[in-house]
DNA sequence: AAATACCACAACCGCCAGTAG
DNA sequence: CCTACTGGCGGTTGTGGTATT
């Protein structure tokens, strides 16, 4: 019994976001909050699939993303998680509050993986590279199990980070500060803690500092400039947003 | 200046898990 | 208990922008 698809593609608008359609589903989600999504689009006045509405503003509109590159400190705790978790990638995104699932993905994929590769890092595995052909040549090639195999016999902090690359140019090693242990013991209470709301200072290259935020989207003004653009009044944006945010598990 | 190659990221697709009826 | 439905996740693709030749 085949499944329904989420939507039936006649008369549903594809493709990239206009300005005006995000200001829709923007004011929509803003004035009633998230309800079913497969009913968003019809509420809203949009010609999009309920899925396509929720991945719009799961990965672009939502008031608390951060916007802007990935800081150092940032790139090394997805590496640090990946090796744990795997390409568990919403796991992950859930310990780096204001980026998105989405995000984390494709920056794996264009940044961080050739730049493991570059340092010999199989970034599958996250073993060195000569280690991992001589395994890989026997057995599995998934690295879906092979992370499995790292959670559960535990090779934490086995990222054995080059500390000669060149590639540390593009920002600090944050193993000048802090030991391995505590990197470890760090990474092990971002696993525990469900909404730790780390705030990671940009600009400040010394590693990743945790602060408590008011407001997990400070940095990000563009967002309310965004908003303003829109014509929308950044204060009932956040007084609204703060409690849809709140209300949602993982919104 | 034009053509081509490469890169980054937004968006889509298909599958899965949870759950209401 | 079974079925259908929804939301969410991870993999993949398409497209626009930038760099290189």
């Amino acid at each position: 019994m085949g499944r329904k698809p989420c939507c039936d593609k006649q008369g549903v608008k594809r493709g990239p976001w206009t300005a005006e359609e995000d200001k829709k589903l923007i004011s929509f989600i803003l004035t009633h909050g998230r309800c079913c999504w497969r009913a968003v689009p019809k509420l809203a006045g949009l010609l999009r699939c309920g899925k396509s509405c929720r991945l719009r503003w799961t990965n672009y509109l939502r008031p608390d993303l951060k916007r802007g590159l990935l800081t150092a400190a940032e790139e090394e705790l997805i590496i640090d998680l990946h090796a744990k978790l795997g390409n568990r990638w919403s796991k992950i995104a859930a310990k780096l509050p204001g980026r998105t699932d989405n995000e984390i993905k494709n920056h794996w994929n264009t940044h961080i993986r050739k730049k493991l590769v570059k340092m010999g890092i199989d970034p599958a595995t996250h073993q060195p590279l000569a280690n991992t052909k001589a395994a890989t040549t026997g057995s599995a090639k998934s690295s879906d199990t092979g992370d499995e195999q790292n959670l559960k016999e535990g090779s934490p902090g086995d990222m054995a980070m080059p500390t000669d690359s060149s590639e540390q140019s593009s920002g600090p090693d944050p193993s000048t500060n802090a030991s391995d242990q505590d990197q470890d013991l760090l990474v092990n209470w971002l696993l525990e803690a469900e909404e730790p709301w780390l705030n990671f200072t940009s600009g400040n290259d010394d590693g990743l500092s945790i602060v408590s935020a008011p407001l997990p989207w400070d940095d990000a003004t563009d967002w309310l400039l965004d908003y303003q653009d829109f014509g929308m009044d950044s204060s009932n944006l956040i007084n609204n947003s703060t409690v849809h945010s709140s209300n949602g598990s993982n919104l």
